[in-house]
DNA sequence: TTGGTGTATTGATCCAGGTCAATATGGCCA
DNA sequence: TGGCCATATTGACCTGGATCAATACACCAA
C-alpha cells in the first residue's frame, strides 16, 4: 500500500507539468529546452515493492528520476557486506554514480509500490552537449548530493544512535516539506532492518531508541509513522552525544 | 618537508606535459581540447603546510587540483563538530561540492608544502559548454568521487577499529600505485588527530591500532611513515570485524 | 644541554551499544 | 478463527573502544 502516493499531488506525464519539476532534472530549464528532455523520458507503469531498477555492476543505461513512491541503493562491498547508502523520494534522481566507467556502482531497489521516469543515459549524453541549461542542471545536481553525502558521513561518524535516528527523522521530514507534504506524520516505509543498516546499528537499537524517544514524548511511533511531537526536542537530540573533535 | 613531492615525476608547468593528467581533468582531452584547458590553469607558488585554500561557506571561484603535496578537506556542522572528509593527493580534485550553489561546503587545508593548480569556475564554465569532451570529464569525476564516497560510508558504517585502519592504508597505498609512486612505504602526512577524525576513531585507538598491527608482524611504524610488511594479511583484517548485515 | 611545547604511545576504567535469546505483534491465507 | 510467518519489541549480558590520565618522544630555541 503506497503509503505516500495517497498524498501526492497529480502527477502530469510530461516534465513541463510535473509538481516536482523545481527539484528534479528540469529545473532552471526554459520551456524550449524543457520540451527536449521531457522527449527521452519515459514515466512507465507502477513497479510493486522490492522491484529492482537496476543492479550493482550492470552497464548504464538509464538514470532514473524518482515520480512517486521510494527507493533505496545498497552497495555490497568485496567481502559480501551490505551498506544502504540513500533513500530516495519524489523528485530524487538515481544512478548518478554510474556516470564515472558507466556503470552502476549500487542496486536501487523500490521500497514501496512506486512509479519512476526513465531517462536514457546516451540521450541524455547528446542533449546535455546540446543544452547549457541542462548540463549546468546535472552538475548542480550531481553536487548537491556530493555535499550531502558528506552531512552523511558526519552523521555516522560523530553521532551516538540517538542522534543518528534524531538526524535521520529530522531529514526525512525536512525532505517532506521539500517537497510540499506535511513534514510531521513522517512514514517509515522501509524496514527496520533497513534503517539500522543506513544508520550502521543493529536493528534492536534502532527500535529501543525509538521506544526511548517515544517514551519521552518526542515522538509517536505507530507502525509505519513517526509523528514528530516536540521538533526542537528532537533536534536537540540530534546533536547531543556527537562528540567533540580533537583539535589538530 | 614534503615527504611525498620527493618522490614525485618532474611536473611541467602546462597539461600537456603533466605527469598526472590521465588521472587529472585532462584526462580524455584531445591535443586542441588540451591546450585550452591548461590556459585556464594557474599553477602557482608553493603553499605551506596548513594553507587553507578556501573555506567552508566561501563563494566557488576557483577549484584545485593537486599538483605535489597533499590536503584535507574538512567539514563544520551546525553544532560546530568538524568532521575531515578526505585527503587528496597529486591529481585529486578540490571543490565540486561546491557547484550546487555556487559555494563550498567544506574548508581544504594543505596537509604539507604543496602547489595546487587553480582553475577559474566562471572560465571553466564557458569552457564546458564549448567541450562536450571536458564536460564528460567533469561528470565522470564527480561521479567517481560519489561511488568512492560510497565506499567510504560502507567502511565507517561497518568495520572495527582495525578494520577502518588496515582499509585506509591500503587505500592509501592503492592511490600511490595509481600514480605510479612505489605502493609500500605510505607516508601519513597528517597528523594522528586528523586520522582519528576521519575514521571516527579517537587518536588513541589509531595508536593502539598500529601498534596492535605492527608487533603483529604486518606493518613497520616509524613516525610518518607505515611500511606494508604482509599486505595479504592487512587485507584480511581490513575486511574481519565487518558486521554482516541483517537480511531484509 | 636544558627546558618547553606539541605530538604520540600506553595504561586503567567504564559504558553505549552489540549480541544472543525470548516474546510480542500484525498481516495473510486456509 | 486460528495458525503461520515476517517483523518488531524487550530483556540480560558482555565487549570494543571511548574516556581520563600519565608518560614518552621529537623538535626547536635559548
Amino acid at each position: 500500500m503506497p503509503a505516500l502516493s495517497q498524498q501526492m499531488q497529480q502527477l502530469s506525464e510530461t516534465c513541463s507539468h510535473c509538481s516536482l519539476r523545481y527539484l528534479c532534472l528540469p529545473d532552471h530549464l526554459d520551456s524550449h529546452d524543457l520540451q527536449k528532455l521531457e522527449r527521452l523520458v519515459d514515466s512507465g507503469e507502477a513497479v510493486p515493492a522490492e522491484t529492482e531498477l537496476f543492479a550493482q555492476g550492470d552497464g548504464l543505461t538509464h538514470i532514473y528520476a524518482v515520480r512517486d513512491g521510494s527507493a533505496k541503493t545498497v552497495r555490497i562491498d568485496e567481502e559480501g557486506f551490505e551498506q544502504i547508502l540513500g533513500f530516495y523520494y519524489p523528485g530524487d534522481i538515481l544512478g548518478f554514480d554510474g556516470f564515472a566507467d558507466q556503470q552502476h556502482h549500487c542496486s536501487a531497489v523500490a521500497l514501496e509500490t512506486s512509479h519512476f521516469c526513465r531517462i536514457p543515459v546516451d540521450q541524455l549524453d547528446v542533449l546535455v552537449d546540446e543544452l547549457p541549461s541542462l548540463r549546468q542542471r546535472l552538475v548542480r545536481l550531481m553536487s548537491q548530493v556530493l555535499s550531502e553525502d558528506g552531512r552523511m558521513m558526519l552523521t555516522l561518524g560523530r553521532k551516538d544512535s540517538e542522534g543518528r535516528i534524531s538526524s535521520l527523522l529530522l531529514g526525512l521530514s525536512r525532505r517532506r516539506a521539500l517537497r510540499g507534504m506535511p513534514p510531521t506524520p513522517v512514514p517509515l516505509n522501509m524496514k527496520r532492518a533497513d534503517l539500522a543498516n543506513f544508520l550502521s546499528m543493529r536493528l534492536e537499537t534502532v527500535s529501543r531508541v525509538l521506544t526511548r524517544l517515544q517514551r519521552a514524548g518526542v515522538i509517536k511511533v505507530s507502525q509505519n509513522k513517526v509523528d514528530i511531537l516536540d521538533r526542537d526536542a528532537l533536534r536537540e537530540r540530534s546533536s547531543r552525544g556527537a562528540w567533540v573533535a580533537d583539535q589538530s
